[in-house]
Parts: structure tokens; C-alpha cells; sequence
DNA sequence: AGTATTCATATCTGCTTACTAGGGATTAAA
DNA sequence: TTTAATCCCTAGTAAGCAGATATGAATACT
């Protein structure tokens, strides 16, 4: 049940851009790449699934690199998530759309329910946080040693 | 995000198990598959590890089968899906142990947070409902249509 | 023109999921 | 003793996903 390295780097890069915040700067993927500690050419593709998903703006050629494309306040986890996972990220119910066996419609039924509350839950926690959030908690962190993990 | 379909079939032939109450009686494997719609010889890996975790007990021989080795108010169904997956199953952290790359300290440790969180609500919401809230469901459901969904 | 950068697509290796098949050992009821 | 069942192990397979890597085209600054 782990989320993808992927999410983890597209979280790490839209973050990376949200402290950058040169206002109307744009920063190279080899850059962000570097400071997020992900293989820049895989770096490459999920910057264009968020740019194509409308989170990150691009510009092209030399002095070109990627900006984000909307305030922080208003990028949600979720949405980085979804953004590079497909909109079915946050699904848990097992085996899909696929429609139950014949004999097992009461059980089913029940455990609908369980996997309905468990996407909430977990649709909750990721869309609670907003990338204005983080970055407030990573610049909480500079200096003040963290110990509640 | 998907939890498995092994998973689903623990969960039904658990509920399964719970709803045929017949005290010190015990259900073959064939007839869970058959209610549940599972494959038989998969769910009889999956029974074993249920077995093997304390969730349901066996007998050999004629006239053998599984019942539960508990009362459904004491499984929930996350100790169910841990038993099949593996302590790790509500784990969602990306990449599992691997130490955070250098460069990416600060976001790695905003980003911890969230992925903690985001493990707690999972957890809650797989050990909130026990197998006796799911019999409950059913029996409730039986008779009475449920438009909740 | 030359260089730096993004953009698009394709490819690759290894792992996991969800089975299917088969068979031998053990246990217990009839 | 026969039969019915769990237990345990091996093996294989088709499909998909994870985590990259490769190549080249398009674009824009100098």
C-alpha cells in the first residue's frame, strides 16, 4: 500500500518550487533535481505530468525551467498526487472496477462500506494539507530541531 | 493505492466465517470459495495465513474445515488485512526504509509528516470496524435495500 | 550558428499481482 | 481401509507497474 516514489518526487519538486519563489523566475530541472535528490531525467516526465495536470507552468529554451503555476495556498497533496498517479490515486478499493462475483453480494455490499470510509479518510488527509502547509513547516523546521517524529 | 484483491478475499471469507456462527462448526474451504468468490486454491493460501496469524483455526481431516479463532468483535479488519499482506500493509510512505537522499533534507522532513498522518487515518479506519460491525451490516442490509452508497 | 533547455515518445529491467496446476503428507471421520 | 479434508511445497504464467533510461525534436537565449 505505499504511495510511488514518484508522488514523493513531485511532492519534493512543487515544494522545491514553492521555496524557491522567485516570484517570476523559473528553476532548471537539473536544479530541483539536485535539491530533491531525484534522477533528473525521471524528474523530466513528472514535471510534465504536473505541468500538463495545470500545477506547474513551464518556459522553454535556454534560461528555461519550471515556476509553479498556482499559489501554494491553493495546491493541495492531493492534487500533486493525483496529478502524477491518475485521478484513481486515492481509490483503495481492491480489484478495481471490476464487478463482484455472483455469490458474494452480501459480504460485498458490507465491505463497500470499509473501503468507502478508508478512501475518505485518506482523501482527507492528503487534500488537508496544501503546499503553503508544508512550506510553512519546513521553514518552522530551519533552526528548531524537530523531535516530534 | 489499490489494496489487493487478497485482501478482499481475507475480508469475506473472515465475514463469511463470522456469518455461518455455527458455534464449534467449521467451513470447508470449497464452500467459503463458493460463497465468497474466491478461487478455491488461492483462498486456501489465504486461509493459511490467517491461520498462521491466530485470526481463524483449522481442523484436518473429514468433516474438517476453518472457523474463527476469535469473537468477530476482536478482529478487526485491520489486524485481517495485516495478517495477509504483512505487517508493512498500512505502511504508505514511499520507498519504503530507504534513507532520504542528501540533498533533500527539509522537504523530506515536512513530507514525513504528511505520509505519517496520512498512515494514521489508514489505520484508523481499518481498526475502527471489527467483524462485528460488518455482521451487523449485513444483517442490516438483508431486507432492508441500502441506498447509502 | 551554437548552446541550453524543455517536450514527447519509446524502451528496458525487475518486481508484484493474481492466479492455475499438481502432487505428496497428514489427519480424522465413516 | 477408504474417503475427505487440510497442509505444504513447487512451478509456471500473463499482465501490469515501478523506476528509470534513451533518443531526438522543438524552442529560445546569446
Amino acid at each position: 500500500m505505499r504511495f510511488s516514489l514518484k508522488s514523493e518526487y513531485a511532492l519534493r519538486a512543487t515544494l522545491d518550487l514553492a521555496l524557491q519563489a522567485s516570484p517570476s523566475g523559473v528553476a532548471r530541472t537539473s536544479d530541483v533535481a539536485r535539491r530533491t535528490g531525484a534522477p533528473a531525467k525521471f524528474l523530466e516526465t513528472v514535471l510534465g505530468q504536473l505541468r500538463r495536470a495545470g500545477i506547474v507552468e513551464s518556459e522553454r529554451g535556454a534560461r528555461g525551467g519550471h515556476r509553479l503555476a498556482l499559489p501554494p495556498s491553493r495546491i493541495r497533496a492531493g492534487d500533486v498526487v493525483r496529478a502524477v498517479e491518475g485521478p484513481e490515486a486515492l481509490s483503495v478499493r481492491p480489484g478495481g472496477q471490476r464487478p463482484p462475483p455472483g455469490g458474494a453480494v452480501a459480504s460485498t455490499r458490507a465491505l463497500h462500506h470499509l473501503w468507502t470510509g478508508t478512501e475518505r479518510a485518506l482523501t482527507a488527509s492528503l487534500d488537508g494539507v496544501s503546499l503553503e502547509d508544508l512550506v510553512r513547516r519546513v521553514q518552522e523546521a530551519s533552526g528548531v530541531p524537530d523531535f516530534s517524529i
